[in-house]
DNA sequence: GCCAACGTTGGC
DNA sequence: GCCAACGTTGGC
């Protein structure tokens, strides 16, 4: 069982949407980066738990988690012509991106990124590394137990 | 909209 | 295999 951070843009799918989705749950498809598509194929598993993280806004920060309801299966948009996300290197014999599929847990208060960055304990954070732009990235078990105990608790 | 940081591509 | 050029991410 492993801990992560997921970046959403929320004009996209917010942790709002997410819980007005059919069975609270998303395909978490479009991500074109090896780093992050590794994390999904050969680490997330069912159960995972992870910060949905609102990215590109105006309030960027940690808004909800998601657990991993689905394990990594070939990202259905790659082959897709109209879709943003095609990949024409991509071929069903051998595909190159895969996707999980995440379900709303619960809505947090917004932790902010400045409040992530003012926190010491934090600091090795891998999202906080400077020029981080990974969209998917792992959370240390005792960073974990940081936010959500300390941070999160009243 | 700007721009720093980073990843990917492709010529050689 | 190097590396310059280009594209993307994402905070501000």
């Amino acid at each position: 069982m492993r801990y992560w951070l997921m970046k959403s843009e929320p004009d996209d799918v917010s942790v709002d949407h997410l819980a007005r989705m059919p069975k609270q749950t998303v395909a978490w498809y479009g991500v074109r980066n090896y780093q992050a598509r590794n994390f999904m194929r050969d680490w997330m598993q069912v159960g995972d738990l992870a910060f949905f993280y609102h990215s590109s806004c105006a309030e960027p920060g940690i808004a909800g988690i998601v657990k991993v309801s689905k394990a990594a299966y070939p990202d259905k948009t790659q082959f897709d012509k109209k879709s943003p996300y095609y990949d024409p290197k991509a071929t069903r014999d051998a595909p190159r991106w895969v996707n999980v599929e995440v379900t709303f847990v619960e809505k947090t208060r917004l932790i902010s990124l400045a409040e992530l960055r003012s926190r010491p304990e934090l600091a090795s954070m891998r999202v906080l590394e400077r020029g981080s732009r990974l969209s998917i990235t792992p959370v240390d078990p005792l960073e974990w137990r940081f936010i959500t105990k300390k941070m999160l608790k009243a």
